[in-house]
RNA sequence: GCCGAGGUGGCGAAACUGGCAGACGCAGGGGACUUAAAAUCCCCAGAGCGAACGCUCGUGCGGGUUCAAAUCCCGCCCUCGGCACCA
């Protein structure tokens, strides 16, 4: 009999809108008993999705068809991270508006999660940039500056110069604009602010309890970056005092100079005029140095004298204050104390200057080393020496004694300071939602009411690099307050507020008249898990918890973190070629893989994660134009742990392939016997092959269950059903087969595949007979007990290396005393051990025997 | 410099709580089918020695604990990621 061979295409297209009809991923209570709020971090609509960005979304699908087969109310949503920038820059470049290009790819992509078999609850679909979602992007800025939690500044800020707009400090990743890599300028601006510093401690704490990557937990404490230590206040000349951080108030005795950052507010009262000139030319010079040069650690320190000086607090010395860019303004108070023996870059910038090194820490009963040779000495274990009364304090209560001295006398008191810095949220831009304040001459600052929400933004040909300040009219308006002419702030927020709360927006999504309805809040949140890549580690995580904290505060949601488990995917990487003269090429202009095919030069082969720029990205379109969705899936699972890199490969893929065909020729093949099979298997008939092929069912579908329901080891869950698939193969070429068996397995393993292959696993189902859809079929049960088997494999090792194996029931296998007996009593064993004394037998139930001998 | 993750066959990887290292797959070799190729099916496959039953070595390197170590401890090396003149 011919059989019908697999075709992906037509079997794709038969289901691809069947779940959706049938509404499968629709939330259908609102009062669910098992809830599982699933979600993926939402993408940006900038032109397709690759095969990348497939793994995210395909990742979780399998998740939540597992779910919803386990019986879960699952709450699976997706929407748009919208507005920003690359929507403008894509704008620019194709002469059209950010909003035709956006709300083009909104409309592709989901053409892709369509061809991929991947759904959705698309009836909550959510898109920041229309005007139903950012309304409430600005009601939540109104509540945060209600509160005491957004405000207005003049600061140093960085600007992009390319990118025409102010970024946040987290947006600038070692020195350079994390969109573009120019170099952000100093510029000194009135800019909005969120205080998310108020809850750096929370922010901190708070991780403990989350079920989160290690390394991502760490990427925030780093972020958040907690010093304790102690602030202690120095009398200057000119009556001035001025406090400084140090982590280290034992060093006090050693300090022999006060720095100030250039910026500090009390330089120019601490400089004398015959210094004037000096202080003010060193000031310039700093303002101008960029951001790099200034971090810069290997920089020879520079820095001028103020001319005046200040007391040591303990010692009564006066000691000369200096300025120096080495000082951070914005860190602990501007201003440090110049402790050269006990620090490295004090100790750089004494020598540099002739500044004088005082040794106050020392090693017990070890001379004191040479100030002049040292290079810092950072003991943090010594004793304090030359110290006063606390002279003699060891190392371990050092910090402690120093901050309870200090304190009683009045100069100083403990202290914790953060890295952390204000959220800085303006954008000068014209695609982000606008920022609903009014400045009115009479009434000062107003924010716009509520009711008048939203502040749209202005409907105008896209000209390029703009914000709402180029456009005209759009600032003109009245003061809600006292009706008098008004401005408009012009700027709009950083997408991340966008995103910092989307997730409790699909919770009800299609409110207009709250941004949410908090019971529903309460009853979804948080999120059980979250899956996203981890290059958000820092942003939009950070921010999202802190925008939850903050709403929690002001009593509109209960919980205080937004995602309970986050789980970070891989990326995909693929070739990229480079040529020195043409730059990167796509494969196909590359010729035998390794030269350029313009110039003949050789090219730089290397792997990088998929990116439009290096040209080595996969469509998902080719891919399943060749083999077909459920190929594409199941390679993206099965290539690697979900949370690792990998690499795209097209020989893998073929493997996935041949897998799927060997499945369906094998489910095909035995659809006419397992048809006439009536109920289920009846293990007290099994012969020894059927009871193999019985454990093995029980076997898969609890590795399985558990890789999906916890460890999300999907790779290797494919793995085992391969194996299962593999022996049900050996199985039915036997001449004697049990087909209520060989019909109970057939019908697992198809329910096992199918989060992973959806369509071909729907189509299977349907030709076995099954007349309830897959979605509506419970997931496998196994039996604990039909797992282990009665006959297990057990080997001995003699002296500690494998020498035999032995065959026992089970039940004297998990018995450690008989194990043992079986053990000794196998010829094998006895063979081996004549002549040699036996010492200790060690009897491991149901894993092994080992037998030290002499 | 500080913090984190990782290093296992030719390749992607597996080994979950200290208990048979290399499951599953790719690439490779051999065979069957075929006029031939593709596809498919069967067999082999960590390295070394051996005709063979087997033996020895082997999870980045060096030590240690243990009947037993990829897994635990000590000391290093390398790769990737985060932070970094943050006092």
């Amino acid at each position: 009999m011919k059989r019908e061979a697999y075709d992906p295409h037509a079997i794709e297209e038969k289901w691809r809108d069947f779940w959706r009809e049938k509404g499968y991923f629709r939330v259908k209570t609102a009062s669910p008993r098992k809830k599982f709020y699933y979600l993926n971090m939402f993408p940006y609509p900038s032109g397709y999705l690759h095969v990348g960005h497939g793994r995210n979304y395909i990742i979780g699908d399998a998740i939540v068809r597992f779910l919803i087969m386990r019986g879960h109310d699952v709450l699976n949503p997706m929407g748009w991270d919208a507005f920003g920038l690359p929507a403008e820059n894509a704008a620019i470049e194709r002469g059209t508006h950010p909003r035709e290009w956006t709300l083009a790819n909104i409309a592709y992509a989901k053409d892709q999660f369509r061809a991929w078999g991947i759904e959705y609850d698309w009836g909550r679909e959510v898109t920041t940039c229309l005007p139903g979602y950012y309304r409430w992007t600005q009601w939540l800025f109104l509540k945060l500056y209600e509160n005491g939690l957004a405000y207005k500044k003049r600061a140093d800020v960085n600007y992009c110069p390319s990118c025409q707009t102010v970024l946040a400090n987290e947006q600038v990743a070692g020195g350079e604009c994390d969109r573009c890599g120019t170099p952000p300028e100093r510029k000194t601006l009135d800019q909005w602010f969120f205080r998310i510093t108020a809850y750096a401690e929370r922010l901190l704490a708070d991780l403990a309890d989350l079920d989160w990557p290690e390394h991502v937990k760490k990427m925030q404490e780093n972020w958040i970056g907690r010093s304790e230590g102690a602030t202690i206040t120095f009398r200057c000349d000119r009556d001035a005092s001025l406090p400084v951080f140090t982590t280290r108030p034992d060093t006090l005795w050693g300090a022999t100079f006060l720095v100030l950052a250039p910026e500090h507010p009390l330089v120019d009262v601490l400089t004398v005029p015959e210094r004037k000139a000096d202080v003010e030319g060193y000031r310039r010079q700093a303002s101008r140095a960029s951001e790099i040069e200034r971090l810069s650690a290997e920089r020879e320190k520079t820095g001028v004298f103020l001319g005046s000086r200040a007391q040591n607090p303990v010692t009564g010395e006066p000691i000369p204050i200096w300025t120096s860019d080495y000082v951070t303004p914005t860190y602990g108070t501007g201003a440090i104390m110049g402790v050269p023996a006990h620090d490295e870059r004090d100790f750089a910038f004494a020598r540099r200057f002739g500044l004088p090194i005082r040794v106050v820490i020392a090693p017990p009963e070890e001379p004191l080393p040479d100030p002049r040779t040292m290079a810092a000495a950072y003991t943090g274990s010594g004793t304090m020496v030359s110290s006063g009364l606390l002279s003699g304090t060891p190392g371990s209560h050092a910090i402690e004694r120093t901050i309870g001295y200090l304190a009683e006398q009045g100069i100083g008191e403990r202290k914790v300071v953060y890295r952390l810095r204000d959220w800085l949220i303006s954008r000068q831009r014209y695609w982000g939602a606008p920022i609903p304040i009014v400045y009115c001459d009479r009434c000062g600052v107003v924010p716009v009411p509520e009711a008048d929400l939203p502040v749209l933004l202005p409907d105008v040909p896209f000209v390029g690099k703009m914000g709402l300040a180029d456009v005209p009219g759009y600032a003109d308006t009245t003061c809600p307050q006292c009706g008098g002419s008004a401005k408009r702030d012009t700027d709009t927020m950083d997408t991340f507020v966008d995103s910092s709360w989307y997730f409790l927006r699909f919770v009800s999504p299609h409110e207009e008249t709250v941004p949410f309805v908090s019971e529903d809040v309460n009853c979804w949140l948080p999120v059980d898990l979250y899956v996203g890549g981890v290059e958000h580690a820092i942003l939009h995580l950070l921010y999202a918890r802190f925008i939850t904290k903050a709403l929690h505060d002001l009593g509109h949601v209960a919980p205080a973190e937004p995602f309970r488990r986050l789980f970070a995917q891989g990326m995909v990487c693929h070739t990229a070629y480079k040529c020195q003269e043409h730059g990167w090429l796509y494969p196909k202009e590359v010729n035998d893989g390794l030269r350029c095919g313009t110039c003949g030069q050789e090219v730089a082969t290397s792997y990088f994660s998929m990116s439009k720029s290096k040209k080595n990205v996969v469509e998902p379109a080719e891919i399943i134009a060749r083999y077909g969705a459920d190929t594409e899936r199941l390679y993206t699972l099965f290539m690697g742990p979900p949370d690792r890199d990998i690499e795209w490969s097209e020989d893998g893929i073929r493997g996935v392939w041949r897998f799927l065909n060997r499945v369906w020729n094998l489910v095909s093949g035995e659809i006419p016997r397992s048809a006439l099979a009536q109920g289920e298997p009846d293990p007290l008939q099994f012969g020894s092959a059927e009871r193999a092929l019985w454990q093995k069912l029980h076997a898969t579908v609890e590795k399985v269950t558990e890789e999906l329901g916890d460890r999300l080891g999907l790779n290797t869950a494919i793995a085992a059903i391969m194996e299962l698939v593999n022996e049900l193969g050996v199985y039915v070429n036997r001449p004697e087969t049990d087909p209520r068996l060989v019909r109970r397995v057939v019908r697992d393993a198809i329910l096992l595949l199918s989060p992973f292959t959806p369509f071909l696993a729907e189509e299977l189902w349907q030709r076995m007979g099954e007349k309830r859809p897959i979605l509506d079929t419970p997931w496998p049960e196994y039996d604990p007990g039909a797992v282990v088997g009665d006959e297990v494999e057990i080997p001995v090792q003699i002296n500690g290396k494998v020498r035999t194996r032995l065959r026992v029931a089970a039940q004297a296998a998990a018995d450690p005393r008989a194990l043992q007996k079986a053990a000794l009593a196998s010829p094998e064993v006895q063979e081996r051990l004549r002549g040699h004394e036996v010492q200790r037998v060690i009897a491991v139930p149901g894993k092994l025997v080992s037998i030290v001998v002499r």
